[in-house]
DNA sequence: TTCTAAAATTGAGTCAATTCTGTTTTCATG
DNA sequence: CATGAAAACAGAATTGACTCAATTTTAGAA
């Protein structure tokens, strides 16, 4: 069972993606109709539900893409994190940042959350919960790497300072995808702020 | 322009939300069909879009009555801090957080919550984002009070300090939401947590 | 090659939110 | 009281996501 049948499997999975980023960029998440996805990826509406339980996680497997590249870029950081805590973290959420409206608009993002929200059980809520859980750890790391070097106290509650950071990054990033006029670098500074209160603290 | 109109204005609004209160418990969010709220509320389905943009704006008038009475509940809280400021900071988001199933189902604040992010221009969305920035600013008057005290450093970003507890609680509440076995006990205690690191930070 | 069961595809049909258009009700004015 | 413009209402029509029964395609055994 994997000749020609799975080949084209993995064929329309990849049409279909496509098809679909193409028209959530040029005509958004709602404006993007199943029918005009299947007729531009050359399969049937039908095929699509075969293939994701619904439109959401059509766009759930495109995000996942995307945080997928995010959470490799950041492990460089994680390794070689820069020799002060404030521009370690800072150095990290940026490319968290700068990163995410590489392929996705910001009215995708928007879609994203909300339906990850809205059914957490299905396949997509899943996976952008655990994509949530990957970032935090991420952070986390980063942390217990500071910790190691010495550039954060060996005391600090590592796992919750990490909650404690991603849950204010991703709450700013929500509010920053619902305004369009939302700028990366106000952001970027506002988290900076935030985060300056807890360098003070973690610092040894 | 005030005359039996606005009565029955005012009359019709009232039985929409009653109507449609009810429909969102017993039968859920998505359960509870427009038609079926229009009959209940003895109105018709284009009346209901007229006083509401969509089904999403009746929810949001659910959720705005009860973010109100948080808000209110939490000023007391404000005006007279436990002497403690961990326990201050406790009692404040535990009344936000005990308060929050009063009226609202689990599955009703997911479904607020998603529309929000998805329509932040519809009267809801922008109504649910004056409510967070609300919570957000009895924080930092929380904290302002504090510092008055002497309990916080003066020289504490209170504004800074007051988004990182906001978000961070917010953030834990969209998580607690998204599973329905979660228990408030559990996220009170995980918040209390990550606040203890800010605590110990800011204390004099 | 032929055949069959399993897997996959198709697209017309269903369902519920939202829109639209014609009708009814209100109320300020003469 | 009349009356007509503005406001509000009703419910049929539209729209688009999703389902399902019928059909087609594939893989492998004989």
């Amino acid at each position: 069972m994997s000749g020609l049948r799975a080949r084209q499997k993995a064929d329309r999975h990849r049409r279909i993606i496509e098809a679909a980023a193409e028209l959530f960029r040029d005509a958004g998440y709602e404006g993007a109709k199943i029918e005009t996805i299947a007729a531009q990826a050359e399969v049937s509406v039908g095929t699509i539900y075969n293939y994701y339980q619904n439109k959401g996680d059509i766009l759930g497997a495109i995000v996942s893409m995307e945080v997928n590249e995010v959470l490799n870029a950041g492990r460089g950081v994680v390794a070689n994190p820069p020799a002060n805590v404030g521009d370690a973290l800072d150095t990290l959420l940026g490319i968290y940042i700068e990163h995410s409206l590489h392929y996705l608009s910001k009215e995708m993002w928007r879609q994203a959350m909300a339906i990850s929200t809205q059914l957490p059980d299905s396949p997509f809520g899943q996976a952008y919960t655990a994509l949530d859980r990957a970032l935090t750890e991420q952070i986390r790391a980063l942390i217990a790497r500071l910790q190691a070097i010495g550039l954060v106290r060996r005391d600090i509650d590592g796992q919750a300072l990490g909650e404690l950071v991603f849950n204010n990054m991703n709450m700013m990033f929500i509010e920053f995808v619902k305004r369009d006029e939302a700028r990366i670098a106000e952001l970027r500074a506002a988290i900076r702020r935030q985060n300056r209160i807890l360098v003070a603290a973690i610092g040894v």
